[in-house]
DNA sequence: TGTAGCATGTAAGCCGTTACATGATTGA
DNA sequence: TCAATCATGTAACGGCTTACATGCTACA
């Protein structure tokens, strides 16, 4: 009836879609998490187990996605494709909604707001600690785009991961200045 | 009984902190809506104006917040003040946990990571209208900025805005070079 | 033999949103 | 007198998380 699925439905259907196009026989529930964890969690989110399950059952349910059973073992499994219904909401979704804007949620620029009551130091540790957790997320996301190389048919895969870098190193940046603010305005 | 608020309810008592910090009788839920508009809906959330009514009634039952009636005119309207106790539970939480990573909600990202299905072209115009977006927030915050100055008193304030007005810069350059990319790949 | 990874789900509950409802005050 | 703004809430609901429950397979 509704058609209108959510943002995290609409990326994982995105998921499937670029299974689709391998020779793949689809992904099972806990395969789609895995590949969520790898791109999607870097600039939207990590989705629940539970949650990629639910999705994949609501997915079904509207016909974007079809389930094959894999009763190849002794438990039954579920392998996931999208269905051409399932491709052409994705591209409609992709033409017609214009994307708001992102939301951010920064505990760390929160609580630098209320530094008069944390003090100089233990703000500069705080932000220090940030700069740690930047460079180790910077890491990760930089052996994902060592694995997308310069192949074609991951261009964009490969453009929104140099954004996620260049991102990272630009709030290494600022708050390596905002470091230097804190210490050279001690008094 | 259960002393874990969640941020956003530490949010909303920082805001109620820095208003104690004044000569001010106290803010009504309505005035506490426009401080977070003002300041935390750029890095962390706009609350909705019912939450806004339902943490303050929360905060209340914790004691950390409490309400004056206002029988002034014909209706009865309530100020709210930080209490002691709640300068304490937010002086605690600042100073024991330690900030978690920020999340990040992109859907331009997220639609750019599909690049293939919508096309260069489409990509381009998208990306596009994010910079006009985005230059439209960093008019508002640069509003907000003029008006904190280079007092003390907000001094730390004064930092945030700073951080988000270069992040909104650092997401212009990035996204220009994207833009560059696509036109330049384009075949 | 036991632990880690693969695999699938249900249930409870919180956070936060939209929709709805109400009423006072101020200024055009 | 009408609209905008100030002001306060309730109700319903959706999205997502955590906790719980189950069982197979590979390997050390």
């Amino acid at each position: 009836m509704s058609q209108g699925l959510t943002t995290t439905s609409y990326a994982l259907l995105g998921l499937l879609r670029f299974d689709d196009a391998t020779d793949s026989s689809g992904l099972t529930g806990y395969e789609l998490k895995q590949r969520a964890d790898n791109t999607l969690r870097f600039y939207w989110v990590s989705p629940a187990m539970s949650q990629v399950y639910s999705e994949l059952s609501r997915l079904t349910r509207q016909s974007y996605v079809e389930a094959v059973a894999d009763t190849g073992g002794g438990r039954t499994t579920h392998r996931y494709r999208i269905t051409q219904a399932g491709r052409d909401a994705l591209q409609a979704w992709l033409a017609t909604q214009q994307p708001e804007f992102p939301i951010l949620k920064h505990p760390v620029a929160l609580r630098l707001l209320m530094g008069r009551l944390g003090g100089d130091k233990a703000m500069a540790s705080m932000l220090q600690g940030y700069i740690d957790a930047l460079a180790q997320r910077r890491t990760e996301l930089d052996a994902v785009r060592d694995r997308l190389g310069q192949r074609e048919a991951v261009r964009y895969a490969a453009m929104v991961a140099d954004w996620g870098l260049a991102y990272y190193d630009a709030e290494r940046d600022i708050v390596t200045e905002l470091l230097g603010r804190l210490s050279s305005d001690a008094r």
